[in-house]
DNA sequence: GTCTATAACGAGATAGAC
DNA sequence: GTCTATCTCGTTATAGAC
């Protein structure tokens, strides 16, 4: 059983994946976790507070559930699957990726959320770029242009894929992207 | 000179492409401005009607500005004329796309201000599928396969540079993105 | 760990004077 | 067309009881 802190964590991150950081409030998480807003105070002093543990936690999770990057025999299949983790978001969640909603608004973040969405970033390019390099050996310098470039096409893809309401334009994006690299 | 109903919308799209539709106030505007809350809702009945009339100039001065789609030669110059759009936001105005961040936060919008988020996309979907038709001959499935990748690549390379600080991810996305028509 | 109560503030919006 | 004044409500956050 999750304890009350996961419960907020899990609702403030819904909330942020639909609405933003500034659409949701305090009050939001605490009705759908059945507490008061006092009481989510208690587990983070302020809203920046959960933005961040938000974010952390969901970093943390999606590269870990990468696994190791050095692992891939080919460029393909270390592709295939991480296209799969952002179409995931779409389509068991229903929702964005949480950084592509924080990045989207990152000029209107507390300063320590708008850092830790730059962290999501950097370490997905790293991910990428390592799973490139030790799958089809290309340079570094190649790997974080390429590493990069795939990053930015599937985030631009769920938001375009969401506002149209039409899955398959990032399945169009995630196929290309694959396809690329052989 | 542009009365204050523009004004009055140039700062809201300031503020919106920087902090999104939920990260900013009617009295944000005003001080700006330059007047009071009150009169911008002389202006602007709600805030809905500030989200709508934003987007809907700002839709309407982008696909004006890229001019007749069915002019071009060939598909390159087509596609730096496009991406070249997309750069002006990130280096002229250090903002991303209005829809960009209109997408991610599509969720939490007035429902009128999700569906002009939702007409950019397909007008540009539109606009970027007749550019290719019109200079490279592609069949009109495979033409808006391509629009709707491009333009998803570019909304994400706004959102990954604008958050890393660094704005050779987009332009490393837009050169490849225009070496891929050739 | 959650509650009630409350503070202190900002939000969207309206009425009516000028 | 802009102002002051005001309303109502939501927001973040704290104090202190249970």
């Amino acid at each position: 059983m999750s304890d009350k802190r996961d419960e907020i964590l899990d609702v403030a991150e819904g909330l942020i994946r639909t609405s933003g950081f500034n659409g949701f409030s305090t009050r939001d998480v605490a009705d759908v976790v059945g507490i008061k807003a006092a009481s989510v105070h208690y587990h983070f002093p302020t809203k920046a507070d959960i933005g961040v543990a938000v974010t952390e936690r969901y970093t943390d999770r999606f590269i870990e559930a990468l696994g190791d990057p050095d692992r891939f025999e080919d460029a393909r299949s270390a592709l295939t699957l991480y296209v799969d983790s952002f179409r995931r978001a779409l389509v068991r969640d229903r929702k964005l990726c949480l950084c592509a909603v924080l990045g989207a608004e990152i000029g209107g973040l507390p300063t320590e959320v708008g850092e830790h969405t730059r962290i999501f970033f950097e370490r997905n390019i790293e991910w990428l770029g390592r799973a490139l390099i030790a799958s089809s050996g290309v340079s570094p310098a190649r790997a974080k242009a390429d590493a990069a470039h795939i990053l930015a096409a599937l985030e631009g893809a769920l938001i375009v894929s969401m506002s149209l309401g039409d899955r398959s334009v990032f399945d169009t994006v995630g196929k290309r992207l694959i396809s690329l690299a052989g």
